[in-house]
DNA sequence: TTAAATTATTACAAAAATGTGACGACGGTA
DNA sequence: TACCGTCGTCACATTTTTGTAATAATTTAA
C-alpha cells in the first residue's frame, strides 16, 4: 500500500480553466494540489510550503514559465523541484530550450492520462533520492518510510517536529540553518511562532538523541544549527 | 540575523492611528519606517526613496489602495517593490483581485506578529541570495553554506565577527581595509564601535587561525589589513 | 638615537546568544 | 471526564561574544 502522505502538485498557469482541470484531473489520480495564477503566486505557495512537483504554463503574462523556472534552479532550496513545462510550442528549439530547466514537457493540446502518467515517472525516479531512501550516518538510521529514527538498531521516540527536524539536517548534513530557514522548513512558511521555539525543540532532539548523538546536532552561534559529520574538532 | 543595513517600509494608510501601530511594531522588528496618508503622498515618498516593502491599505480615500498598487506596477522602477495589502474584506473576490497586484494581504484585525511574520518572509524569497561556494586557499577552507572554516580539515572555531572578517577577507584577497571599511563591510553602516576595536577582532582572528595561518592576514601600516596569498617575501 | 605614532596584547565587564526547566494550552483517546 | 503526548512560550541560568581601556611592543620619522 502507498499510503504515503499525499504528493503535493503545484500548478502555475494563468487560465483558471486549465487549472482547474488539472486539478481534478489530478486528485483524481490522488495528488494534493495547489494553483497559482502567474510567477509570483507560484513563489508565494512555494516560499508557503514546498511542493513535491511544478506543472509551469510556458506562456504567461509577465515572467514566463520559463523564466519562473529559472529563478527556481538558481535557489537551492526550489532548485530540486521536477518541473513540467506545458507548451503549445512544437519546435525543436522550444523544446530544447525547455528541457534545460524542465524535467519533462508537455505540448498542448494534451492527455490527462498521459500528463499523469508523466508526472508519476517523474515522481518515480525524483523522489526515491532525497524522501524515500533512508539515510544513515554512522549508527545514527532515519527512515522516511516507516518515519522511524534508530540508533544502533534501538528505536528512538521522536515527536513529528523532532522527526521532521532530524530529516531536515540529515537529509542537509554539514549545512547551517539558520532559525528562521528551520521555521520554513520544518514548521512551514505559513506558521508563525517565535524563533526561540527552535532552541526548544533543537533541545529536545538532542535530548532524544542521547548524550553521544547529540553532538551531531551544532550550535552555530549567531546564525543557528547544523548536523555535522565527518569533520574532526580541535577545542 | 538582521546585521544587513535596515529595511524600510513605508505604510500607506489613511488612519493616523493604524499607521502608528505598524511603524512601532515594524520599528520594533527591526525596520525604518516611512509613512503615507494617501496615495499621492506615498508616490511623494516613493519617488523621494525606494521603500523595501509597502504596506497599504485597500480602503483609501480618493485613490484606493489598490489603484495606487496598480499605478506601482505599471511603473518599471517601483513594479518590483514587494506589496502587502491590508484589507477589512474578507470574500474570495477581493482575494484573488487583490494578489493580483499585491505579493500578500492581510484582513483587518490582524496580529503583528503575524505581519511581521509574513513581511520577513516576503523579503526573505524577494531577495534571493546569491549561490555561496566555498572559499579555499592553501588548507584554509570556509564554507558558507555551513557557516564553518577548516584548515586541513580541522574546524576552527570562530565568532561570528571572525568568521565575517575572514570572509570578506578570503573573499578578497591581496586587497587592504582600512579599519573604516571593515567597520562598514564587518559590522554594518549603523553601528558606532572605536576604530581600535577592529585591532582587537583581528588579534583574535589571527589567533584562533594558529601561528602558521595568521601570517595570512597582515597589517598594513597606517592604513588597515590584507588577506595575501601567494605572495613572497624578502625583508 | 629618541620621541611620536601606530599597532599588539591583555584583561575585564557588559551585552548578546544559547541552554534549560517549567507551565499552560491543545487535541486525541481511553 | 481524565490522561497523555506534543507544542509554544516564558523565566532564568549559563556560556560566548564583544567593545573598551590600559599597557606593552613595534615601527617610523627626525
Amino acid at each position: 500500500m502507498s499510503q504515503q502522505s499525499p504528493r503535493t502538485v503545484l500548478i502555475v498557469d494563468d487560465e483558471s480553466s486549465i487549472r482547474e482541470m488539472l486539478a481534478i484531473a489530478l486528485e483524481m489520480a490522488g495528488f494534493k494540489t495547489v494553483q497559482a495564477e502567474n510567477a509570483a503566486s507560484a513563489l508565494k505557495q512555494i516560499a508557503s510550503r514546498l511542493p513535491d512537483l511544478m506543472i509551469v504554463d510556458w506562456m504567461m503574462p509577465n515572467v514566463s514559465g520559463l523564466e519562473l523556472c529559472r529563478r527556481l534552479r538558481r535557489n537551492p532550496d526550489t532548485a530540486s523541484i521536477p518541473l513540467i513545462l506545458l507548451t503549445a510550442r512544437v519546435e525543436e528549439g522550444a523544446k530544447i530550450t525547455g528541457l534545460e530547466v524542465a524535467d519533462d514537457y508537455i505540448t498542448k493540446p494534451f492527455s490527462l492520462r498521459e500528463l499523469v502518467a508523466r508526472l508519476k515517472a517523474i515522481l518515480r525516479r525524483t523522489t526515491p533520492k532525497g524522501i524515500e531512501e533512508p539515510v544513515e550516518y554512522g549508527n545514527l538510521r532515519l527512515d522516511p518510510v516507516g518515519k522511524q529514527v534508530t540508533a544502533s538498531d534501538r528505536l528512538l521516540a521522536l515527536s513529528p517536529i523532532e522527526y521532521r527536524l532530524l530529516q531536515l539536517f540529515m537529509t542537509n548534513p554539514n549545512r547551517a540553518f539558520s532559525r528562521t530557514q528551520l521555521l520554513d522548513r520544518v514548521w512551514g512558511g505559513d506558521v508563525y511562532v517565535e524563533e526561540r521555539t527552535v532552541d526548544v525543540h533543537i533541545r529536545r532532539l538532542r535530548k532524544t538523541l542521547g548524550t553521544e548523538l547529540s553532538d551531531l546536532i551544532q550550535t552555530v552561534r549567531g546564525m543557528g544549527y547544523r548536523f555535522t559529520i565527518g569533520t574532526n574538532y580541535t577545542d
